[in-house]
DNA sequence: TGTGACGCAAAAGTAGTACTTTTAATTCCT
DNA sequence: AGGAATTAAAAGTACTACTTTTGCGTCACA
């Protein structure tokens, strides 16, 4: 019960990347080919594959005459999706949810700035639609539609910033918003606040207010991590 | 002339990295991977290997019977650090200083707000020094050695804001402010204003008044987005 | 003429083996 | 005790044989 795994690869590389964000493995900890090889019953071809994206991930570290080493949680790759999704499945997800939130408040609203600026007619439009379907579902138990639109809104803010760094912070938002909704909470509708301000942004996108649309997402921000401060000490 | 490559899969990982990122393949290139076993002169073994790294950065994609696809820009892992130096070694150079300083605009001035709150009395420490630094070597054409205080003074600030996403843009600084140093410019001494901030930034985080050394922040990488605008249109 | 089933072949995926290279650790000599 | 030579363990590389998936062309049928 590890991962579906289409293809061994996928599915050693799945097992151990989790093991390893998970802290199974302490850093320091080393590993061997062909140990490795002999637990998954795959060749030592498909371990070396693995090995060689743990590497590119810094996860781990090979050295001749001595294996793989596990390697400490401080020189991580922590942006690489992958990773996030490995770290949030595992043990540190409350920890690795408020990384992720404190980032957002960092830049979501400088995203929001530019997008009053950036935003195509189709983007604007786009907005409006997604701030009007979290109004449209904002009450009533129906968290998982509401979820859709709220993704959808912040990640046609990060696109429309014009700005490829903020564009691939969608999926991490993404990430955090599902976890928000799934992991705790659940019955509570959203802030009646939020869902306004939401809608108040899509305005001053509309109406190419910059500060005033990074000032709104600013509030958004604070939201969300007071939330997260009444949710975990 | 591509690497020193110690070692034949960082050589062939580097070279294919470096050619990819700076658009040699355009998207939706297809290589085979016993073309490049040949092209490389190396078994197929160390070019799978490479590709399954090249594909953990989203950079390829590969499919049975089809061969090693090139995925568009927008795929891209653009935070592996990996990715970042092959793109500022390559031809769109400026594009992405231009995304990650205003990715470091957004960032930094909430790093420094949480610098502020969490940092240690050694970090306090280690902060002014830096900052003393700056100013000692601001003048007189002592750029390599401001550099490495600059570089030193804003990983100071983001390992002190107590987040390991802001912590491992450490890197990234390091990055765009080593560009700008060698890039261009490399004659004018660097801008009084911004050292005196700096200064005051350390000021700031000693005396734990986050507000102040948030908004300080902000002043510089105001200073660097104009900067980026005088240089490039 | 269009459409769907069928089968071929190309390319990646996997396995296994043999060999090379690096290097930590041990031994041995002074 | 300290340093040089030796050893062996583990990763790195190569090659070869085989399996699996799947895009594409072909052909039959409606």
């Amino acid at each position: 019960m590890t991962t579906p795994a289409q293809g061994l690869h996928s599915h050693v590389l799945a097992t151990l990347g989790l093991a390893i964000t998970a802290g199974e493995y302490p850093p320091g900890t080393v590993l061997r080919t062909d140990e490795l090889a002999q637990r998954f019953d795959v060749s030592r071809t498909v371990i070396r594959e693995v090995v060689r994206v743990l590497e590119s991930m810094h996860l781990v570290e090979s050295r001749r005459r001595v294996g793989v080493t596990v390697l400490p949680t401080v020189s991580w790759n922590v942006y690489d999706p992958q990773v996030i999704r490995w770290r949030l499945a595992g043990a540190d997800r409350p920890r690795q949810l408020r990384s992720l939130t404190v980032l957002r408040s960092a830049v979501e609203p400088v995203a929001a700035g530019l997008a009053a600026l950036n935003a195509t007619p189709e983007q604007c439009r786009e907005l409006t639609e997604q701030a009007l379907g979290m109004v449209a579902t904002s009450r009533g138990r129906r968290l998982e539609e509401y979820l859709v639109h709220d993704v959808a809104f912040h990640r046609v803010v990060l696109n429309a910033s014009g700005n490829e760094m903020f564009a691939r912070l969608g999926d991490v938002v993404a990430e955090v918003l599902a976890g928000r909704t799934h992991h705790h909470v659940m019955f509570e509708d959203p802030d009646p606040a939020a869902v306004t301000l939401h809608v108040q942004v899509a305005e001053a996108v509309r109406e190419r207010d910059a500060a005033r649309a990074e000032e709104l997402t600013r509030q958004i921000a604070v939201g969300a991590l007071q939330e997260l401060d009444v949710l975990a000490p």
